[in-house]
DNA sequence: TGCGATTTAATCGCATACGATTTATATGGG
DNA sequence: CCCATATAAATCGTATGCGATTAAATCGCA
């Protein structure tokens, strides 16, 4: 009645929808990191926001909530927490008591070498060519929804 | 000092994790079909399940749980609400008391034909053929990860 | 047959996401 | 200088995810 269009099948299966791939694989992740972050006591996102601030530190919440494609209003209670943990600090900038700038203890410059600096590449049953490729795919996807969200 | 060894780099950038691409990936996907769930008032999870249950009706919660790779701890509220909003049934298996079957009402099938049948594959600014293989890996990744936790 | 083990769903507590609002601070035009 | 506007972070309410536990029903095997 209708040829297979992936625009829009009649019947759609859940199968082939990239975005059910894309939300099951990132469940699947945060199981796959569980065992290894709780012995550190760091939950998934808190351990992004940490490999983040490796990247680069001394952030403002929006600067970082840039990078992390969230706001303050998902950054702050989990920044807070990270603080109490010892990680990093959260510091009024003085020279705009708006902004906050957060900065990684020497504790959360530890966890980079405590076998915390993976990426779970076994884990993937990728070999590191496709690893990488498929890295860069799925953030261009990524980057594209953006944009499509940002112009609707 | 050390070679650019995605297996463990000693100053792993976020922009190469493909944990953070699927992460933010997942992100963009649900702000992406928001404007056009919250017309009909569902969220983007509770439309996953909808999809799950076009494709095969009546399933327990357990095995449409397997399906979404969620467990009855999450389905249960979202399908309270699917129910509370008309959309399916909740019904004890009489056969096996412990069992709660899941079905669509007419509502809820109807939902296939109002433009809610599409996979948003303008939004990902992809080709056909390298959305359908994308798709494809990501579920391969899918797979292999829950293996690994599995495994663990 | 009886009863402990298992299975299924639901419940509870905690940690994200996120829209909407609030609070505090900074900025700029009159 | 003053105040309307803008900006940054935080707060609040709602909806997931998920580990741990509970409650009810079924199973299995002595």
């Amino acid at each position: 009645m209708n040829p297979p269009d992936p625009t829009g099948p009649v019947n759609p299966k859940l199968a082939d929808f990239l975005c059910f791939a894309v939300y099951s694989a990132n469940l699947a992740y945060g199981r796959a990191y569980k065992p290894i972050l709780e012995k550190l006591g760091l939950t998934y996102t808190q351990y992004i926001a940490i490999v983040a601030l490796w990247e680069e530190d001394n952030l403002t919440v929006s600067a970082l909530g840039a990078k992390l494609f969230l706001e303050s209003n998902t950054l702050t209670p989990i920044l807070k927490k990270l603080e109490t943990a010892g990680y990093l600090t959260r510091r009024r900038n003085p020279e705009d008591e708006r902004q906050v700038r957060v900065s990684l203890t020497e504790a959360g410059r530890r966890l980079r070498e405590k076998g915390l600096n993976m990426t779970l590449v076994k884990q993937t049953g990728l070999p590191v060519e496709e690893f990488s490729r498929l890295q860069r795919e799925v953030s261009i996807l990524r980057d594209n929804l953006i944009k499509a969200a940002d112009g609707a």
